[in-house]
DNA sequence: GCACTATCTTGACGGCGTCAAGATTTGGGT
DNA sequence: ACCCAAATCTTGACGCCGTCAAGATAGTGC
């Protein structure tokens, strides 16, 4: 791990590691090639030999995101195989979470990248994997019976678009204090999957203060 | 209008005016105090007598874009009082609208300004508001009988994520292009309502080829 | 062991945000 | 009418930034 010669060894993923961590830390703003470069211990051009731009060293370190979120909603969905509605409610909760964790990264993975006809395969690929497990599980939803019928790919679309609007404006503080201080997070999400489905899913967790995020 | 001498006179505003040119040809990375300044005809460092930093200039331009959206949002109101159903169709319409005109200013909006505990008064009045707006639309759709019942305040939260997570989703390219091919956003935009209505929502203009946004 | 390529360093360029010092104008108090 | 304080704008400077070109160094295949 340490750098010994001339040579980093690692230095891509060092670069994307040091990235997020910058990002996380002093935002999107404050995420500078140099920075990155200093802090993964090598000159300030030498990250020009792995990204060809800023560029794509953002798409990278987003690219990177949607592996990390893919994997949060894949074990949230693993671990409640057996029940379609508590699976929705965890993946939806997951995303959240995911979020929360780090909002910056969150933000950088939706509106940092898409700029011209640029393609960056490996940020597509991974946004669309994501996309499946929602359809699927939208499937799975659908025969159990409890969700509103309609094409799989438009109600995921609602779903995701839901979801996502909902953290953004979260994260954006657009949402009123004192909502906040009335219900947690988790009692809002509940709400807005309630709006979607057909039969209503309990609130099973009793919302006490210390538990509000 | 034009700059005679020393002093401009509507400076303020015209590095408003200039910043949202710029921003919307060029995105939020490309904007910068000195262009702005270069656009107005004034120095590189005029715009300090008028704003703090490049931050303020942000939180200037999107207060600006607040009120333009207050106004089309309003103007929607007005033009259906006498029947909320489709006044909740139009108002979404009408967002989605002002946010694809201009997706810089739009997302700036959005993922621009909210730093740290800096306040900027007229960017949080002007939110608050447009969101003001909405829940008084939510209270005419309860009464008229068609919305889901509930707080009108989480009502408002949901419709708000939901057409909001939809158009940043559909300006990052997050919506598949077949789906795209085969519906119109507006189309989307009444399946997305369907979902937290009562009544289903009547589509009540064939879709042409000609009319895909 | 040699040539080729990938990787990394150094140095330079113009553009950037911001600040300090000074010039110019405006406007209120007398 | 005048003066002075405040507001407004210019000029010049600083360090940081993204990027590129030239060159140094290391690994790789022959």
């Amino acid at each position: 791990m340490r750098r010994k010669n001339y040579h980093h060894g690692h230095l891509k993923n060092a670069l994307i590691s040091a990235g997020i961590e910058i990002l996380s830390k002093e935002g999107l703003a404050g995420l500078s090639i140099r920075k990155v470069a200093k802090k993964a211990g090598v000159s300030h051009a030498a990250p020009y030999a792995h990204f060809a731009d800023k560029q794509a060293l953002i798409a990278a370190i987003s690219a990177e995101g949607y592996r990390r979120l893919y994997d949060e909603l894949s074990s949230a969905v693993e671990s409640h195989r057996d029940n379609p509605q508590q699976m929705l409610v965890e993946v939806g909760w997951a995303y959240i979470q995911f979020a929360m964790k780090d909002p910056e990264h969150f933000k950088t993975m939706f509106s940092g990248v898409i700029e011209q006809e640029k393609d960056y395969p490996e940020f597509r690929e991974m946004s669309q994997k994501s996309f499946e497990l929602l359809v699927t599980l939208v499937r799975d939803c659908q025969e159990a019976g409890f969700l509103i019928s309609g094409s799989a790919d438009m109600v995921s679309i609602s779903l995701w678009s839901l979801v996502h609007g909902f953290v953004l404006l979260l994260l954006e503080s657009q949402i009123s204090h004192k909502l906040l201080e009335r219900m947690s997070v988790r009692t809002m999400l509940i709400f807005l999957l309630n709006g979607i489905t057909k039969k209503g899913i309990e609130v099973t967790e009793i919302e006490l203060p210390t538990s509000r995020v």
